[in-house]
DNA sequence: TACGTGTGATACCCACCGGGTATGACAGGG
DNA sequence: CCCTGTCATACCCGGTGGGTATCACACGTA
């Protein structure tokens, strides 16, 4: 049959990550040499080659990177299936089952949108309850994609957009965030290049995806340890004009005039049907 | 644990589009019991209870609900990532592993737009081979979604283009495609309200999601019977301009002033990392 | 009221298979 | 040449998915 259970579905994304039975195995929690006869069994099923096993390690063939991603869709949408059915079925308080909605937002960004907004739905009349997500700088769209989040807001061109439904709320510039001592603090207006190579104050790098691209500048885990970091002259920082929120005394906002402008979106998964999130959506759109 | 086989979620899904263990278990070619007990312990794990069991068969929670819509996507995926798994595992052809791309495109539309783009981009350098497959009506989603199609040409309003990345190719008006000899056929144009009503000339029903909207027009099932009937004076049909491709001569094509615009685009998948369907895309856009 | 009918649930059994352990085959590196 | 690290094979066992037979129950209906 073509069914491709789950089950096998984990497993091979455990080995196509890992590139290592052994290791894959272990993260499974399981033992080796049933892993390696599941997914000869999935390669037999499918009547396609998925890894090439050379001697030390092993590859992935063209069909296993393409079963890599369509899986880890797969994967995201039945896991989350699981929760949102869990969400949905919320064992009966008074008034039947409360769906809540879980809203997505990037930690430290859009504070006074979504005071905003969660102020004017509270205000509807048939509100459901709301909780916010904070969630790291791109994942926002796996928390839709595997169903943590039923809702979320985005920043273009930082998240992606793609398989979303999402309407747009507000535009905005960015700016460069420097040390308030420094000479650049003083200009009225900057631009990209003037920032990008400051040679004693490297831009600093978020995580992406977990990882952090190259550069010399400091790896930052959250948002106070790069204020600090600024204030301390160490490195500087490139926001949205609504970063001005957060700042201290010792930063300075200098406008980049060639950035491209952040858009803010409320984004859902393209299929839902749920009602508060309509109306959640209404409200959004009319702020 | 929270995994969700996908033989739990088909067996759901059986049972809640039947609502009916009995059928369910023969449509899922086996016994009852075994069903029931799978069903019963799939709402142990989730800790939800997914159906009502009434005196007379059985009817949906809301958590049902919510299993029913997200299991459907989630289903669809797992299936979509083995289809196009196998797909591009297609059996050493020489040159390596040919993709061919599956594009979906409503029978009767777009034939000149279609031509078109298949000599285009078969004009490539590096074109991939590619299958068309004739869809229903609005069965071309569903391909996308489930893996059977790759790519598809869409037509709003009529197809919804939620959850995939699309481009715009083309926008026509409608016509309204009458018998030849019917007074209305010497207009020079309609309304939609001139055609809402012809007492002698009811409107065709086309299924829509297998099944027919009602109305008191015959039950269409594919083009030339269509043709046939309005041939005969029997029935009419609203349809693309790109419609007078096909029409016989016993047909008359009026414009009609008020209908909306018929939108033609290229959808695909939103997270496809084809270079052979990156390529059709380049080419569709610059025709 | 009693019985027939159709529903889903329960009881029980068996075979299959998913998982474990032990071991093999094989290629590199010191 | 052996040691190491890799994945594959061999074999065993327990859980469980599936089958059959039957129950419990609600509803018509005579």
């Amino acid at each position: 049959m073509d069914t491709l259970e789950t089950r096998e579905l984990r497993y091979f994304m455990a080995v196509a990550e890992e590139l290592h039975f052994g290791r894959a195995a272990e993260r499974l929690g399981m033992a080796q040499p049933p892993l390696s006869r599941a997914i000869q069994q999935l390669e037999r099923r499918l009547g396609v080659s998925l890894l090439e096993r050379n001697r030390r390690g092993v590859c992935l063939t063209g069909a296993g990177e393409v079963l890599l991603h369509e899986g880890r869709a797969a994967l995201d949408a039945t896991t989350a299936a699981a929760r949102r059915t869990r969400r949905a079925g919320g064992v009966g308080r008074p008034g039947g089952p409360r769906n809540r909605l879980m809203l997505a937002v990037k930690a430290a960004a859009s504070h006074e949108l979504l005071q905003k907004l969660l102020d004017a739905y509270a205000a509807e009349p048939d509100a459901a309850e709301i909780e916010v997500l904070p969630s790291g700088m791109c994942e926002q769209e796996e928390m839709l994609r595997d169903g943590r989040a039923d809702v979320a807001l985005m920043h273009t061109p930082f998240n992606s957009l793609a398989g979303f439904d999402s309407e747009e709320l507000m535009a905005e510039g960015q700016i460069a965030v420097l040390p308030a001592g420094h000479p650049l603090a003083a200009r009225e207006a900057l631009s990209l290049a003037d920032v990008g190579d400051i040679p004693d104050l490297p831009l600093a790098r978020w995580p992406r995806h977990g990882t952090y691209p190259p550069g010399p500048g400091p790896e930052i885990h959250d948002q106070t340890q790069l204020a600090q970091l600024i204030a301390l002259g160490r490195t500087m920082a490139v926001f949205p004009d609504s970063a001005r929120a957060w700042l201290w005394a010792e930063h300075a906002a200098v406008p980049l005039t060639d950035a491209s402008p952040v858009v803010t979106h409320i984004a859902w998964p393209p299929h839902s049907r749920s009602l508060a999130l309509a109306g959640l959506i209404r409200t959004a759109t009319r702020l």
